[in-house]
DNA sequence: TCTATTTGCATTTTT
DNA sequence: TGCAAATAGA
């Protein structure tokens, strides 16, 4: 294959890039990449793999890892770097979440772990919840030496595991505990690894075998090193301690080059283990140069200009991004709307919602009602007035059983299931087919060579969609035919073969939460509607309007915001001048395209506690309506 | 069985 | 913080 000069090196599929994306593309050596919000973070980092792999900067065997926290955020990016780059340099982009990474190290090197923390195999995986944190941390400190109590009895239990135990590396030979904090690590480590039974990890556990891994077997981290000679990480604002030391262990050193792209004022995950330093640790421990973009593709001029004086709260050295967006919208792009009852509320912004998108032509998918927490709560009190105005709330935590909408929806089995009964509504559903057809025949074992069998089981689909077909066009929608359908699918599909095929599915009860909130969601959008194809619609939650907290806005946007619950109930968890507390009403307010709303109702709570993001709307100069 | 008091919980991902 | 559920006590 034929390779680009770096000098004569474009973008491909894009115009052109920001010059301070120019410059941090063309850096030589680690770099923090400080993309605010739509800065292009994933277009940056897809145009940055296609530069070092186009021009052999990254030459074969090498590869470009890159690692993100959440699975979809790592599809995306491989999906973007395959859109941009042709297929034989983008085979050699790894693009995977931190866990699946360290885990797939673990699992391939288990017998590299020195014997005192090697975990059996199969292990099983464990995601702690807080109780079982607070009962061992009493039990450590009952069963602790006296001096070391008072120390542990300090240790809060949220943050125990990703604090604590994530940034303690462990020996590799045999010791003694030294301390208060050794002592209940190695006490929490009994708990993971379990000796007599399969041990049961956590993912911090496995963040920490991992990194132990390539220390003690400086062989392992070399080949890793030489396979990898280019590591992005993304949302690195959100690193934790663990993760953060695995980067360290595996890479620091002369020849890996680190790029981590984030931004410090979009870091609301400190609660949940992420450590405050990460890029001036990457700054010091990799001599990572910095590069602020300046560049937002995504939302309006005077919406840039609000957002920039919420970002100088949270940093007071921050530069003024250059909005590369028009504006759309007549009138004031931000408005916080006050009123006096919860049932006005809902009234008023359902008949808004439904007027603006007669007006302005919009889809459901345009506007997102974002809430600080329990998105359920808001649904129940929104939903009717919006059902009255022809409007569905779609709650993407909405509660199924023992897991959440978004959990169902991007679980393997359930899309499955979905493209099944696409591939019964309609004819031509070619991705359907695709995804169907394939995970068939990984289910009836079928190895690509073996065409006589492959050709048997793609007959035997091919009949049970036809006969599918026949039966869903005849038969109405409602809860009895959805479970009847529903039955039919997952027989058809052999629910020993899916606990066989799939590691997910095969250890807990992770099959059976996932069926029963399979059939909940189906039947409840069975009911009542007037064809299959609508039914699946609803499923999916096309024409539906979104609700999330800001936690799971984080990465998306949508022209119209609406962040209802800006009152001390809501936030109070908020203390004055916190940062993380800012940091997410900068989150919420950047995800808008063209405009921001913020509701506050009286009935709900009061403002006092956070006066201070009222401060900073009034100081941006947003009007505040009565409704 | 009723009332008073205490406790728990609410923002998160990851195979 | 402030609401709901669980628990203790009469």
């Amino acid at each position: 294959m034929r390779l680009i000069r770096p000098e004569d090196w474009r973008p491909s599929g894009i115009d052109d890039l920001e010059p301070a994306a120019w410059s941090a593309l063309r850096h030589v050596g680690s770099a923090c990449v400080v993309a605010g919000p739509g800065a292009g973070k994933t277009e940056f980092l897809a145009q940055r793999a296609d530069y070092l792999l186009e021009t052999g900067l990254c030459r074969a065997p090498h590869r470009v890892l890159a690692i993100s926290f959440k699975t979809d955020a790592a599809n995306n990016l491989a999906s973007r770097v395959r859109q941009r780059c042709p297929p034989e340099f983008a085979h050699r982009f790894v693009s995977v979440t931190f866990d699946a990474f360290t885990k797939s190290l673990v699992d391939r090197f288990l017998n590299a772990i020195p014997t005192e923390w090697r975990p059996t195999r199969p292990y099983e995986i464990a995601i702690p919840k807080r109780r079982v944190v607070e009962n061992f941390l009493t039990l450590a400190r009952l069963n602790a030496p006296l001096q070391w109590q008072a120390e542990i009895a300090g240790y809060s239990a949220s943050d125990f595991e990703a604090k604590i135990v994530g940034s303690y590396r462990l020996p590799v030979g045999p010791t003694a505990p030294q301390s208060a904090a050794e002592f209940a690590i190695a006490r929490w480590w009994v708990t993971q690894l379990r000796p007599g039974q399969p041990s049961l990890l956590t993912f911090v556990g496995i963040n920490r075998l991992a990194e132990l891994l390539l220390r003690a077997n400086p062989h392992i981290r070399r080949a890793l090193v030489a396979t990898y000679p280019f590591v992005f990480v993304d949302e690195f604002q959100d690193t934790t301690y663990a993760q953060y030391d695995f980067l360290h262990s595996a890479f620091s050193g002369e020849q890996t080059i680190i790029t981590g792209v984030g931004d410090d004022k979009q870091r609301i995950m400190v609660f949940a283990g992420a450590r405050k330093d990460a890029f001036h640790r990457l700054q010091a421990d990799f001599i990572a140069a910095r590069f602020p973009l300046l560049f937002n593709f995504r939302s309006s001029p005077d919406l840039v200009a609000i957002q920039h004086v919420v970002a100088r709260a949270l940093d007071p050295n921050t530069v003024q991004t250059v909005a590369r967006t028009a504006r759309q919208v007549n009138g004031d792009v931000a408005q916080v709307w006050s009123s006096q009852t919860m049932a006005a509320e809902a009234t008023y912004l359902a008949k808004w919602i439904a007027n603006d998108m007669a007006t302005r032509g919009r889809a459901p998918r345009d506007y997102a009602l974002l809430v600080k927490q329990k998105s359920d709560d808001y649904e129940h009190e929104l939903a009717g007035a919006f059902a009255a105005h022809g409007l569905r709330i779609r709650n993407e935590s909405h509660t199924l059983g023992k897991t959440s909408l978004q959990d169902l929806l991007s679980d393997e089995l359930s899309r499955l299931a979905i493209a099944i009964f696409r591939l019964g509504a309609s004819r031509r559903a070619p991705a359907a087919w695709q995804l169907v057809s394939t995970s068939v025949l990984a289910l009836r074992a079928t190895g690509p060579d073996d065409d006589a069998r492959a050709a048997k089981v793609e007959t035997e689909l091919t009949a049970f969609l036809a006969a599918l077909r026949t039966d869903m066009a005849a038969t109405t929608p409602s809860k009895k035919s959805a479970v009847d359908f529903a039955t039919r699918v997952f027989e058809y599909l052999d629910l020993d073969a899916i606990a066989r095929t799939y590691a997910e599915y095969g250890v807990g009860d992770q099959l059976q939460i996932i069926l029963e909130a399979f059939c909940i969601h189906f039947l409840g959008c069975a009911d009542g509607a007037p064809n299959w194809t609508s039914c699946l619609d609803a499923f999916e939650g096309l024409n539906q309007i979104p609700m999330m907290t800001v936690h799971k806005s984080k990465g998306l946007e949508y022209d119209t915001i609406i962040f209802v619950g800006l009152d001390d109930r809501a936030w109070w968890s908020h203390t004055p001048g916190d940062p993380e507390g800012i940091a997410a009403f900068f989150v919420a307010l950047s995800r808008a395209k063209q405009r921001a709303i913020f509701s506050f109702c009286q009935q709900r709570g009061q403002r006092n506690n956070i006066a201070e993001l009222y401060q900073l709307l009034t100081k941006a100069g947003v009007p505040e309506i009565a409704i």
